[in-house]
DNA sequence: AATAGTATTGCAAACGTTTTCATAAATTGG
DNA sequence: CCAATTTATGAAAACGTTTGCAATACTATT
């Protein structure tokens, strides 16, 4: 028989069914070292019969931490988010904490109502992704003093604790990547910056490494695309099929990255013979695509797990202050790059 | 100034600096049109100045809901999960409400843990993905008496309310899909159906198909593989490779099919003409490979959002008692199937 | 101007825990 | 066998809200 709604067993009815009193039950639950084992034996015996589960909304209202962190990301569905998600989730997991999700879009007045949304639940620490931020959302963090940490960008004089990587740096090796192979002629697909400083960074990093080379990227070379294979590869067939294409193409992401490569792919171009892709990420499965995916690679998974070790212990207090943690990139060079065909 | 952790402010100091009461203070919240407006204001202003946020917890204690929904998924890294929990986010964020997600690796001893640890934080209500799972699982819902949802899978007589497609149908729309272009020898990738009912559903409702046309699958032909394009395209090649291989392969998902796909490709097999290959599920991108893949579409969007507007309905008493929603299915044929060599 | 409403606001109890302090029980040493 | 510890348990305050009920301040009617 379902039971209703209210009669939720408390911690009273456990401690009467057990014959104790109700502190003696909470020890139990937080200090179980103090109960005499047969005591705890009949405490865990009228949990079990009766089903009760403790409310951890009691606990934080005691001041007890909420056990539970508060993350914020542009979106859910992509990827490496999801990648990174996941290894996040994990290690808060394997730690006794539960994860808060929300994302915004894209857009960083949403960020903030998200962030506000689940400061409103308690959350003990908040991770947000990158590390650009409106005024607002600076400020609430600053004023609520509640530990951060801002996932995916590294900076060394980041205003937030962060774990990531200096996204300019891969944008300058992706770019140094396709020159070292020959390429002069180089066409650029990226998502839009506003409000993604990832997308910024990778972007300028790879402009200052072109230009420090002397070369330069026409404007028409210079493509904005969604995180999206379909419209990726839409906007690329325009490109690829003017008068005078580039023989390289660095893109903001390995998905950008693989709709040019289908994109060349429908045009009947040979990749890397007629044409160089190139991509930044690592995505799952960037490594089978046919031709394989030269990328540079973000260790999504590490960066989860590392933002969870930096998050849960800042709250614990073991971490003071602001922390950088900067992962290692490194440039795979697959099948979908080679020297520009014969100039 | 950052402020210590302790001074947050309550609604005890905002209606000291409004100077009203606390009831006045927490009215304003719970029902503004109680107020004078002068005084809503006064108090809107120490709200603002106090930088005061809602506590939930106290909210939950006095028997308010959370405004929170727990997700149990079996992983978060997978592109039709990713895409579902985007839009199941979206749904209940539209509603106020937050979510709650974890994680079990497909392991369903895992999902009672999850649920239980989710319950502790009173969550209003909680969906799961599939109708397969523990006998603890179904016991702890119907014991706590709590709004559950289980998306994915649709049963007319499921235990649990439930919003989701008939999985053997898609398995069976796949494999007549294929018996309809003509194919005879049809090999088949599926993942572990073991504690996972999509997969179980779809592979018996493509052998029930099949049966029904008087063909049979060797064992040879069965061959089984986790969610990941890599390890689908590595178990592939072998049976690609070997003397007889089948003219078409049928796949439990659409990353399955991918790995299928660019085994092929490797290979130096074409698509469709020498081999066609089927998926299930129609992923983000699948429409975009080259070539773009056949496969039976599963709105996971949609699926998403009704599985949000059922659970909120629950919770707020609008639905009774259990609801079994379908959605429909349907074959996209692409360009990875076609008539089998002529044989 | 007095009365009857009605619109606002305040008081205090209740929600389910944790924890400090106090007390009772058990153990130890002499 | 008693005093002195040490160990195990209980009582009650506190946490930050919401809300039923009571009180007060208006408004509209006569």
């Amino acid at each position: 028989m379902a039971k209703n709604q209210k009669d939720k067993p408390d911690i009273i009815a456990v401690a009467k069914a057990a014959g104790v009193s109700i502190s003696t039950v909470s020890r139990s639950f937080n200090h179980p070292e103090l109960l005499k084992p047969a005591t705890r034996k009949k405490i865990d015996r009228a949990v079990q019969k009766l089903g009760y589960i403790r409310n951890r909304a009691a606990q934080v209202m005691h001041g007890r931490r909420s056990a539970t962190i508060g993350l914020v990301v542009p979106t859910i569905d992509n990827a490496i988010f999801a990648e990174l998600i996941q290894s996040f989730s994990d290690a808060l997991d394997e730690r006794d904490f539960t994860m808060l999700i929300a994302s915004h879009g894209f857009d960083l007045d949403r960020e903030y109502l998200m962030l506000r949304k689940l400061l409103e639940h308690r959350v003990d620490g908040l991770a947000v992704i990158g590390l650009e931020h409106s005024q607002a959302t600076h400020q609430l963090i600053e004023q609520q003093g509640i530990p951060v940490v801002a996932i995916w960008n590294y900076s060394k004089d980041a205003r937030l604790s962060c774990v990531g990587v200096e996204n300019s740096d891969a944008g300058r090796q992706a770019a140094r990547h396709l020159t070292d192979l020959g390429h002069r002629n180089i066409g650029l697909v990226f998502p839009n910056p506003a409000g993604n400083d990832r997308a910024h960074d990778r972007l300028r990093g790879a402009l200052a490494e072109l230009e420090q080379q002397g070369i330069e990227v026409p404007e028409e070379w210079r493509l904005q695309a969604p995180y999206s294979i379909a419209e990726a590869k839409r906007a690329c067939v325009s490109l690829l099929e003017s008068g005078t294409p580039p023989t390289a193409i660095l893109c903001g992401n390995d998905i950008i990255a693989q709709g040019v490569l289908y994109a060349a792919q429908q045009l009947g171009l040979r990749v890397p013979d007629d044409l160089s892709v190139m991509g930044i990420g690592d995505f799952n499965g960037s490594g089978e695509i046919e031709p394989s995916l030269s990328t540079v690679r973000i260790p999504a998974k590490r960066i989860g797990t590392l933002a969870a070790e930096q998050i849960t212990e800042s709250i614990a207090g073991i971490t003071e202050g602001i922390s950088a943690i900067r992962c290692d990139l490194r440039v795979l060079a697959r099948d979908s790059t080679a020297a520009p065909p014969c100039g």
